[in-house]
DNA sequence: ATCCTGACGACGC
DNA sequence: CGCGTCGCCAGGA
């Protein structure tokens, strides 16, 4: 798999989650069974534009640095809570498996 | 090959 | 809960 195979499993992946969920870095990588949470970091940083990024974040809860602020409107957008600047995740935390 | 860097993560304190 | 440390995986100089 070259580099922008994975690029492009790693949007399609992102674009699978559904609004009102969210995933971490990790749980896409490991989705894409190829490369880690930083190398998913990477493809958001260069094409997540493209698809719905903010609903990728940090296994923390929260918002990677560069994008916190914007990120947390989009999620609420979507209808994600978000409180004390951290998401839930053992609430909205997406499942593949579910789909 | 080597070193540095990073939208990360698990762990220990 | 906040921090520092270390591991991890690639890309670029």
């Amino acid at each position: 798999m070259d580099r922008e195979e994975y690029v492009e499993a790693v949007l399609v992946a992102v674009e699978s989650i559904p609004p009102g969920r969210v995933a971490t870095y990790g749980d896409i990588a490991e989705y894409v069974g190829q490369g880690g949470p930083r190398q998913v970091g990477a493809v958001m940083r260069e094409y997540g534009g493209a698809v719905g990024w903010w609903r990728v974040i940090r296994a923390s809860g929260i918002p990677a640095d560069e994008v916190v602020d914007q990120q947390i409107q989009l999620l609420r957008g979507d209808g994600v809570r978000v409180t004390n600047g951290k998401v839930n995740l053992r609430e909205v935390r997406w499942n593949p498996e579910e789909q």
